[in-house]
DNA sequence: GTGAAAGCGCTAACAC
DNA sequence: GTGTTAGCGCTTTCAC
């Protein structure tokens, strides 16, 4: 007993102009060559349609053709991303620009069943997936090859998968041998790197740390057990970490947020940056230059991988795919105010 | 001759499992009392879907039950989200964390149809719409009125449409007031409003104008002609503004991206910030923080007020609707270091 | 308990 | 040129 007013659709409209549902369809969206329709008629309908203000029905559509024209970004822990750097905000940004631009809808999926991934992903209102920080150690992963739909990853490839599943990511490698150079440059021989809790194991992340201990053992380095370490978001950890005897010079942090975060605790602790201890971020978008002291980092061109990575999903979903493999992106270092020279250990000592 | 695999369905479950289709449908996601089914075979069915790795077409379902769990955000210029202000990131998280957590899927929409704004809207796809910077002079606004779904806007109402549609928005007059008595308090008198072109007929900035008058002629201050001003978006014409004789000592931006611009140009001309100007926007979100020097603003809670509009959204979806009509937030004031005392004008034209 | 069948709104092949 | 029809995959009433 619903008086809801139905809303209009094919058939509302063919019945009001006297025709048959399919002239109606052929008229209003029809393409190819099979649309030969009176024109007479067509007006007439056209007229009727904009009358009784039909909106064709998308999920019918989509539904009959398979196509949604939406695609999925997966992006757990999406709540937080006006909390921390702008890292999430550039990719998010990155992947809307190139949709919207070629009139795809963007729908944002915040949780998926690791179990079995594919059950948020192929329930047919996707045309294809972009995957932020695919876990390496998923034990599902072998279904994603499977699915019906597209998926590019955005992230480091993990070596246990990698293959068969498009990767756009940034290299880490290079990056991390950037900021070692930097630092050494500066005569620092002794550097903290800081992985961050619950993001220790992503790709990117391990990528930075082999990164890092490649980039150390080419300069003719020792990496120490106690050079790597796991500290929480906030890096708490960094307060008892500096207050024991280290002749660390300088932190490595594997991100922009956590490396800010460090600024924060050092300037707590009244730790000078850079004169008394440098420290080096990952990322570098905008949110870099409003840490104090400013923070200096590696550039990943996260934007522009974005994008690309949307338009290698769209030219898939699209079948005009140029079969592209793995994309790398390569890496810059913003040099900002949190490195300095390294601080003389003999003078540490006395504080 | 497709040998697409096609996905397996309830079809394909059923008779894989020896059963129809219905009592497939009822195993799996039956709700209501006429859920009656051999407890024996429900076992059998769930086991056979999981071993052919059933995932059940959403489009299908959302079509027959005309539910999508998805709810729409209007957001137009989106591709430009991680460029400026932090305001429409604030914004995002806030809708996004509500939609999540009530386990909604959210949909991006960039463009919509001005001319007939329901065919966006009205296709099926939504079962709820938010809608960012409702622009109040849209000539179709009655259309909206007659949509088959709910839609909540998030900025202020404006008094040619407002009712019949919920609005949340913030008190920008007060915002204003607050604004206004700080910089009165500071020994201002002659303030300058300084719009942002192609925004400056959205709701709230006219509404923050508003504000700014009133509280001007609250505290005895005359406003003049020249006193308000349309700039574009990087404030170029602070220069020519600057370089006449004026006895204007502070500027009230619309936004925190208009006020930082005035502050970047004003550096530029090398006028201090701000013992020779006083600087104010509005939002003030974390990007204030990172602004140099840091910028006083009107702080509108924006994220508790984006997840109260996906509330209020997501009541009226599921029908539990309090018939909350208009929500009016609360703003304050953060003062930060781009506000002073008035300059004195004899000093200023020695410059 | 289980199954047949109608129908959500649309498209496309095929008759006429 | 136009109409009929068969689905797309699902839910739900109603027989049995």
């Amino acid at each position: 007993v619903k008086d809801v007013p139905r809303n209009t659709t094919l058939k509302t409209v063919a019945e009001e102009a006297g025709v048959s549902i399919s002239v109606v369809s052929k008229v209003l969206h029809g393409r190819g060559k099979n649309v030969r329709v009176g024109e007479e008629t067509a007006r007439h309908v056209r007229e009727t349609a904009a009358r009784l203000r039909y909106v064709p029905n998308g999920l019918a559509r989509s539904l009959r053709m398979s196509r949604t024209n939406t695609v999925g970004l997966i992006f757990e822990n999406f709540g937080q991303i006006s909390a921390g750097p702008l890292f999430y905000v550039y990719l998010l940004d990155g992947v809307a620009q190139e949709l919207f631009s070629r009139h795809f809808r963007l729908t944002i999926l915040s949780e998926v069943d690791h179990e079995r991934p594919l059950s948020s992903i192929e329930d047919g209102r996707l045309d294809g997936v972009i995957w932020c920080k695919l876990p390496g150690s998923e034990p599902s992963l072998d279904q994603l090859k499977q699915s019906s739909i597209p998926i590019v990853a955005l992230n480091a490839p993990d070596h246990r998968v990698s293959l068969e599943l498009v990767h756009v990511f940034c290299d880490n490698d290079g990056g991390a041998k950037l900021v070692v150079d930097h630092l050494v440059d500066l005569g620092h021989r002794r550097i903290l790197f800081a992985l961050e809790r619950h993001e220790e194991l992503t790709p990117d992340a391990q990528a930075r740390l082999g990164g890092f201990l490649r980039a150390m053992q080419n300069v003719g380095l020792e990496v120490q057990a106690d050079d790597v370490v796991v500290w929480s978001r906030d890096a708490n950890e960094f307060n008892a970490w500096s207050a024991q005897t280290t002749d660390h010079t300088a932190i490595f942090a594997w991100n922009e947020g956590l490396g800010a975060a460090i600024l924060d605790r050092a300037r707590e602790q009244q730790i000078a940056v850079p004169s008394e201890l440098s420290v080096v971020g990952f990322d570098s978008t905008r949110f870099c230059e409003s840490t104090v002291p400013r923070l200096t980092a590696a550039n990943q061109p996260i934007r522009e991988m974005a994008a690309m990575a949307a338009q290698i999903l769209l030219d898939q979903i699209e079948g005009k795919s140029p079969s592209i493999q793995d994309i790398r992106f390569a890496c810059t270092l913003d040099v900002r105010d949190s490195t300095g020279p390294a601080f003389n250990r003999t003078q540490k000592t006395q504080r």
